[in-house]
RNA sequence: GCUCGAGUGGCGGAAUUGGUAGACGCGUUGGAUUCAAAAUCCAAUGUCGCAAGACGUGCGGGUUCGAUUCCCGCCUCGAGUACCA
């Protein structure tokens, strides 16, 4: 008697896997490599429910089908632990984030005396293959080390345009003693000062510094950030969601702060380039295209004239545009009303209109302005501008839909080309010179450049888009008034936050200028606060740490109040974003021994390479993937990687969502109606725990009284049956909408291998999809069904044949390793778990018992359901794990058919079947069809007038 | 608005280069087994129709012997993005 004991059978094989260290990979190893990773996980309090895990069991099968493959394989897992959750739970009960993050991951009790299981645990459980002996938690400071030090190597490289990658500082005051810095073509800030090496040497210390953090790659700079006051931190664009924090939701408003930023703009075309050669689904690789926003155009200078007198100021007004060919179009110019010479070129006369003009927009919020965009705001600032060409004045207005972030923060308008100019000077009827051959402009812009034809244009006349574009950039470059330019949307990306619980930075300050700490002094310890709150001064938390100075003599972290600002001095008080840590994780993975001496180790490095597949959602599309890119690629500039590119190909994973459960209140009454009844009152929807609701839709009315005080009295209106039922409606999985299943229950219930396959079985891995736990028993049944086809002997006893197996079941088996194989290779998991079905089902019909078969079909399967697989391996007689077993190889001949079971059509709509040998030619298939009686009554006296034969597929009849 | 993706039974979803639409599973119905239930097994299950048959892959056209698949025009839903000069 055995039956299919699934708890038992999953602790067993999970034991021997971690005691055996199955899944460890080697760093050197004859057989090729394949790594395989999994976004890493933040580790929160509400542990893993069942959409957490689809990633890694889809990436799981991978690994282990490529272990059956002969290769091997990477396959880590770890946390990005640090993040604001833990530091927000950290300000409500004083926990230390450190030790709520250890109990998120490794289980423990909170406190709140809540049992919380942890995120290992629940991961186990499901069977994953994870070399756990190379986990990485970015909160650690051996992990937190080398985050800081790769901060300091971009801190000491600057990037060179002239060999287009980075280089380093030294390098960089090499050349400023040589010769200046005339020569050096770099990526750094707008306002650098031209210097001989004569002046570069007389410079102090700290005027070197204040030059050289102009070109370092990671540099400070005064920059306009969103400031959330409730979070008391900073925030990067993609955190803000309509105008609020994405956490929390708080206000955010604009302040001018000093930040540290990372010069991720001097990758842009590099980081654009690089998609091309990567595997990743275009969706993703189109974002990050738009983010990159690459235009081609000119920039060009607008003198500033003394309001219109043609007097000369000494203003000039750099715009960019993509249609430097339309510069004769040119009637006004705007400015953004935040653009810095706004108040210098205003006149005495339009002060007062231009500054309520600017008091006004600061009051509109993102979302106002985002609500109307129709509405045209502007005001005249009373200057003019001399055009380059044709010397006339050109009125210089603000609007706000100028934006002062991008590009100069001015255009030149040309309302014939473009339908925002062109709205804006019907607006406030300004002139719209046409400069487009036999074009009507009388009522919208025209903006087509494939079929422009320049005209009262000077000498574009009677030039198409391109010929003009040329000849007009020559003529700015010429005049020295302008040149061809590329302008990217990208900016450069702020990397300083005002919070706790992130990586210090390695930074003290002298005479106001940043410094590093020697790296062989890293790590550099977050230090401890007794509160994690900003100061009242508005520091960020670390202002509260009383250790957080930086003693040169001693290379030590001292007290704050020893500082003297000649040997002692203050530290750098913001901490490193969330993506400093997950930005590089990836190759701290290749390194299993020395881990204490590198980052990674060069062999390792040279061994892994990059990511072979890497799964994760599409909502890291232009933060993590395009930050991962940058580090990468800076950091094989300055030889520390081997590798351009982090992850070669890269799957999304989709979301699955809850199916929420809604109970119906009576409008102001305590009494609930069933579902079906809810359209006779007046309801409220309210979510009710999807625990307190069975398959049937019931709810289980006393667990729902207990669930909430507010709910003991309630009154209950039932179904005739006395059954309450609510309604179900697919949202979002997530603890605030009662909709969480939690895959330990599912484990607990039906196993860890039916959670494996049933996730798998759901649908198209990157397509979202409902969570139905009510589904899940035709998968449990499938692995029942597999269990008793190796169990056929006297009272389910374990039985297998060594005679040959069927014919039919050998087809059986191919077929299936053919369509298995075929199917993980194209990652559609879900169409092999049907066939694993249609497999076992067929076998079973077939009384399949031979080794023969059920040997190869436990490989198959063992990527899916592993712990079941290893349990029939060793039943077979194997003392070794199935984990490495060579995959089955398919055999074209056991599918080879004689005949065909032919679909014939008439005119397209098929009506009856033929079985016919596949020998026959496509004449003696027409005459065995023609033939066929069936034919005749189709056809009822008509002569087709044509047959269609496409041997082994179809026959159709036409007339 | 723009970019991308998706619309197929009661539900999740299959369908190779255009070739038997609805595989597989859930659910539902009927039956077997059982004192009963669970579990298991068998059968039916796109819609309309007693049947023959007709209609069916978001809608309207087109190409084709044949279209879920290709083309044109729309509609709906989802995701991303936000006046990008």
């Amino acid at each position: 008697m055995s039956k299919y004991h699934f708890n038992e059978i999953e602790t067993k094989w999970q034991e021997y896997w971690a005691k055996n260290q199955t899944f460890k990979a080697e760093n050197s190893s004859g057989k090729p490599k394949y790594y395989v990773l999994d976004m890493f996980p933040y580790p929160s309090g509400a542990g893993l429910h069942v959409g957490h895990p689809l990633g890694y069991i889809a990436s799981d099968v991978y690994s282990r089908f490529k272990r059956h493959q002969g290769f091997n394989v990477l396959h880590p897992m770890g946390y990005d632990s640090f993040g604001l959750p833990a530091e927000q739970y950290a300000i409500q009960t004083g926990q230390h984030p450190a030790e709520t993050t250890k109990v998120n991951i490794e289980g423990g009790v909170d406190k709140n005396g809540n049992e919380i299981e942890g995120y290992r645990k629940q991961l186990d459980r499901i069977g994953f293959s994870f070399d756990w002996s190379r986990e990485v938690r970015t909160s650690n400071p051996e992990y937190y080390k080398w985050t800081q030090w790769i901060f300091l190597q971009l801190f000491e490289s600057w990037y060179d345009n002239d060999v287009d990658k980075a280089r380093s500082i030294e390098a960089l005051q090499d050349v400023f003693s040589a010769e200046g810095n005339k020569n050096v073509n770099a990526v750094c800030d707008e306002d650098v000062e031209i210097f001989t090496s004569e002046q570069w040497k007389e410079f102090s210390e700290t005027k070197k510094q204040e030059i050289l953090l102009k070109y370092r790659l990671t540099y400070l700079a005064e920059t306009e950030v969103n400031w959330c006051p409730e979070l008391g931190t900073v925030l990067a664009n993609d955190e803000i969601v309509n105008g609020v924090s994405e956490r929390g939701g708080y206000p955010v408003v604009r302040k001018k702060m000093k930040q540290w930023s990372m010069r991720i703009t001097a990758y842009a075309q590099r980081l654009l380039d690089g998609l091309k050669d990567i595997d990743w689904p275009q969706p993703l690789k189109d974002s990050q295209t738009n983010w990159i926003g690459r235009s081609k155009g000119a920039s060009v200078k607008f003198k500033v004239m003394s309001s219109g007198s043609g007097e000369n100021s000494q203003f000039e007004i750099p715009v960019f545009t993509t249609r430097p060919d339309t510069i004769f179009g040119v009637s006004f110019m705007v400015l953004a009303p935040e653009h810095e010479l706004v108040s210098k070129i205003t006149t005495a006369k339009q002060k007062e209109a231009v500054e309520n003009y600017i008091a006004v927009t600061a009051k509109r919020s993102e979302r106002e302005r985002m609500a109307d965009v129709k509405t045209i705001t502007g005001v005249f600032t009373g200057a003019y501008a001399k055009h380059p060409f044709s010397e006339e004045a050109i009125p210089i207005w603000i609007g706000d839909y100028v934006l002062a972030g991008y590009g100069t923060g001015a255009v030149m308008s040309v309302p014939c080309g473009d339908q925002r100019d062109y709205d804006f000077a019907k607006h406030f009827n300004l002139p719209i010179p046409n400069i487009f051959k036999g074009v009507d402009i009388s009522e919208e812009a025209y903006s087509d450049k494939e079929n422009t034809v320049i005209t009262n244009s000077d000498f574009l006349n009677d030039l198409n888009y391109k010929q003009a574009t040329e000849k007009i950039i020559a003529a700015l470059e010429d005049k020295g008034v302008g040149e061809g330019k590329i302008n990217y949307r990208l900016r450069d990306a702020v990397f300083s936050r005002q919070r706790y619980w992130g990586e210090p930075f390695p930074i003290y300050y002298k005479d106001g200028m940043p410094q590093a700490v020697p790296t062989e002094c890293l790590p550099l310890h977050l230090p401890e606060v007794e509160k994690y709150l900003p100061t009242e001064e508005g520091e960020p938390p670390l202002g509260r740490a009383e250790n957080w100075a930086w003693d040169t003599e001693r290379s030590a972290v001292v007290s704050i109040k020893l500082v003297d600002n000649k040997t002692i001095f203050p530290l750098e008080l913001n901490t490193m974003p969330g993506w400093a840590g997950s930005s590089w994780y990836f190759f701290r993975y290749m390194e299993d021994a020395k881990r204490n001496e590198v980052f990674a180790s060069k062999e390792a490095m040279d061994y892994w390479q990059n990511v072979d597949l890497y799964i994760g959602g599409s909502e890291h599309a232009t933060g993590h993937l395009l930050y991962s890119r940058f580090w990468v690629k800076f950091m094989k500039d300055r030889g520390l990687v081997p590798v351009e590119e982090p992850f070669k190909k890269l799957i999304n994973q989709g979301m699955i969502l809850g199916e929420s459960a809604f109970v119906h209140r009576i409008e102001g009454e305590n009494r609930f109606v069933t579902a079906s009844l809810a359209k006779d009152y007046q309801t409220q929807s309210i979510h009710a725990d999807v625990s307190l609701v069975n398959i049937q839709n019931e709810l289980n009315i006393n667990a729902f009284k207990n669930w909430r005080e507010e709910f003991k009295n309630a009154e209950f209106i039932t179904e005739e049956d006395g059954t309450f039922k609510v309604s179900r409606e697919v949202e979002k999985m997530s603890k605030s909408k009662y909709n969480v299943v939690n895959p330990d229950d599912i484990c607990e219930q039906y196993g860890a291998d039916t959670l494996r396959m049933y996730e798998m079985f759901l649908g198209p891995l990157e397509q979202a999809k409902p969570w139905n736990t009510a589904g899940i028993t035709g998968v449990h049944g499938f692995l029942k069904k597999l269990w008793k086809l190796y169990h056929s002997g006297a009272d389910e006893s374990f039985n297998v044949s060594e005679d040959a197996a069927s014919k039919d079941s050998m087809k059986t088996l191919h077929k299936t390793i053919k369509k298995v194989e075929e199917d993980i290779e194209s990652f559609s998991f879900n169409t092999s778990v049907s066939s694993f079905m249609i497999a076992v089902n067929e076998l079973s019909a077939q009384k399949c018992n031979s080794r023969e078969v059920l040997e190869p079909l436990a490989v198959l399967i063992s990527p899916y359901a592993p712990h079941i697989a290893e349990e029939l391996w060793s039943k077979l007689g194997h003392s070794e794990s199935i984990a490495t077993v060579s995959f089955p190889k398919f055999d074209e001949k056991h599918l080879v058919e004689s005949s065909k079971e032919y679909p014939i059509s008439f005119n397209g709509k098929m009506r009856f079947t033929l079985e016919l040998s596949l020998d026959l030619t496509k004449d003696e298939i027409e005459s065995a069809v023609m033939s066929h009686e069936k034919t005749a009554q189709y056809l009822e006296g008509r002569t087709p007038k044509k047959v269609i034969i496409v041997p082994g597929k179809i026959v159709n009849i036409v007339g």
